[in-house]
DNA sequence: TGGCAATTATTAACATGACAAGGAAAGCCG
DNA sequence: CGGCTTTCCTTGTCATGTTAATAATTGCCA
């Protein structure tokens, strides 16, 4: 049994981290305006779409580790993003929500950023678009059939 | 003109990042018994496959950025995994090549990496998989069309 | 030849990824 | 009630991502 690796060039691993670097490069170039990260966008992102959220439920959409989250929280509060809460009921939780400068920033990004994503559309075609979501999808373990 | 912007559900960037994350998941597993990073495992991927190269071929083909092969260059050389040597026609120019050491831990581990690619090809089906890649191709700003 | 721009590599600074350990609060259960 | 486990969050540590600044060579060109 030789179990030869794959060339690097059609290594699944890289083929994902350069797809990603293709796909950030121009959101970054965006972002790099607003004086937030990348992961700050996700928080915001995911706050605006579904609003508060417990620590827990946010981590998993943004995407983000736990630990990664607690740091990223406490620059966000200070930066006057979000707010954070502690659950009465439940004081080990924690609520999470955006603020109206938080919301701000997503409100006059949103035509740029939308953009950017129809961009990319358009350079796979719609149906490449959402082939290559639904493969993805297949190898996220959290969202697997 | 509304532009909103799509659900994070959908979304390019971070469906790359859960697909990365379900593809790294058992690499890293694997790594954890060898001692080295991802980062370290595809430098010594790319030696392997190319021989000895120029740092900023090397950090090109790693995926890598350059301040970020710098230091991973200088612990693998602690470790014993390559060696850095000045090109003496231009000392700017730094080349790096792969120890025996180094060979080693791919050539352990080869059999074990090649049968976690075979998986997520069976996962997505060969055909998929050929698509997945070339779509990713597209993304990526050094290899598109 | 001498100075200036370009190339290559390193370092700095801050934020995050990844994993382990620790701490606080809640729930269970005798 | 009191101890134990579980859950939720924080902190620590090391490595890397990202951008900017700096250093060391080299190449160009007046």
């Amino acid at each position: 049994m030789t179990s030869k690796l794959p060339s690097t060039s059609r290594s699944l691993p890289i083929a994902l981290i350069r797809a990603r670097e293709g796909v950030m490069a121009p959101i970054r170039e965006m972002l790099s305006e607003t004086g937030i990260t990348e992961q700050q966008w996700r928080v915001l992102r995911v706050l605006s779409e579904y609003g508060a959220l417990d620590t827990t439920t946010l981590a998993d959409r943004s995407s983000l580790l736990f630990p990664s989250l607690t740091r990223i929280a406490s620059t966000m509060r200070d930066k006057g993003l979000i707010t954070q809460t502690r659950d009465q009921a439940d004081r080990r939780r924690q609520i999470i929500d955006i603020t109206e400068a938080g919301q701000k920033i997503i409100t006059e990004r949103a035509a740029q950023s939308a953009q950017i994503v129809a961009d990319f559309r358009i350079t796979l075609g719609d149906e490449n678009y959402e082939t290559l979501l639904d493969l993805l999808a297949k190898l996220d373990p959290g969202s697997r059939d």
